[in-house]
DNA sequence: ATTATTTATTACACTCAGTGTAAGTTCGCA
DNA sequence: TGCGAACTTACACTGAGTGTAATAAATAAT
């Protein structure tokens, strides 16, 4: 036996992990420094040590180091969540307790940073709006699963974008507000809000 | 007194207008015909008749190209039509009036191969969740005109939301069943099963 | 341990979108 | 007629992204 050091995938992993990493870091405070636009991809790939050709092989945009920084957990945590939910409630229901269990992974304190940098841009302020859908369709998903049966799969979809709408205004009052309350709290009012008009 | 030819805002005026249609024409051709990133700003430039420079004093990109010609009546008739519903309506039910009367406005021969073009690229298909939001913000601005009074905001933006959703869920139909039934036929079928969500 | 084989890194050269600048042309108007 | 504003163009530049081919490093095979 060698040494207790574990290495689960090799050398070759970790490097590849550590690059990686790397690079949306240095990425990331050039970008807050200096602005998004103004950061050049060669300054991104000085900054990682790695040549300006080697970038692309980690990445295959600039925007994707914005986004793979971007990818806080929620997205992924979503679908699990949402299967932990208990098949009997309404979907809506179930939705709405699933997003507010989750809303804490939604407040790093990077968010805020993050989303300055995506309205810095048009094409990054419309990625960002690509970001909601994509989660959408993640919740949509994860429904189907839920409730396998039969053809509510429209009804499904309603529901998903309605959910979205909702996590989109909580989060807009979320950061007008400076995140004086808690994510889950604008959630909350949100949702209730959103009763009352039907 | 001249010749009787009304030329409202003189030959300079119609030039322009020409000018930026033909480019708008010419470019949807070629992109059509030759896809989109195949489609060089050169190669439309001089499809059109002018200087690769000229091109970007009448828009500020390649998208915008695009983006010019979806814009088909729909989002300019959206506030008029919205402020002439009743303001004794329920929001969401004026909101729902409105759409279905301006659904015809979106159901171009055109609206499906615009649609195609938007989905053979990430940036596009990105553009095109962006269109919706600012749709949406169009709509909840004409609800706000429409119902003057308190701090109602909150809940007309969630409405706005609620609303989109819906009709992207009818548009989706709508394409996927290649226009069987006239839009505004899936627009009252999602609406009603909103309803029934709540 | 020494090959053989992937996988990672780099240099170089290229295309294309988009911008700055400065000079020339056309149009509107006094 | 001529002056000023709007339009057009050429030229040169930056910066993102891709293709290719050649080297270096890690892993697998003998």
């Amino acid at each position: 036996m060698k040494g207790a050091s574990e290495r689960p995938q090799g050398l070759r992993e970790r490097k590849r992990r550590e690059t990686s990493e790397r690079i949306v870091e240095k990425g990331l405070k050039l970008f807050v420094r200096n602005g998004y636009e103004a950061t050049t991809l060669d300054a991104i790939a000085e900054a990682a040590g790695i040549s300006r050709r080697t970038f692309f092989y980690y990445f295959k945009s600039k925007e994707d180091v914005l986004l793979a920084a971007h990818d806080s957990g929620f997205r992924q945590a979503l679908r699990p969540a949402m299967l932990d939910e208990s098949p009997d409630l309404a979907p809506l229901e179930a939705v709405q307790k699933c997003l507010i269990k989750l809303a804490s992974r939604y407040e790093t304190k990077q968010s805020i940073v993050f989303d300055r940098l995506m309205e810095s841009t048009e094409a990054l302020r419309a990625r960002k709006e690509a970001v909601f859908v994509e989660t959408e369709q993640i919740l949509f998903e994860a429904m189907c699963e839920l409730w396998p049966p039969p053809g509510r799969r429209d009804g499904f979809r309603l529901v998903a974008m309605v959910a979205m709408g909702t996590l989109r205004l909580a989060l807009d009052k979320w950061k007008l507000n400076d995140a004086a309350h808690p994510l889950a709290y604008y959630l909350r009012q949100s949702f209730t809000l959103l009763a009352k008009q039907f």
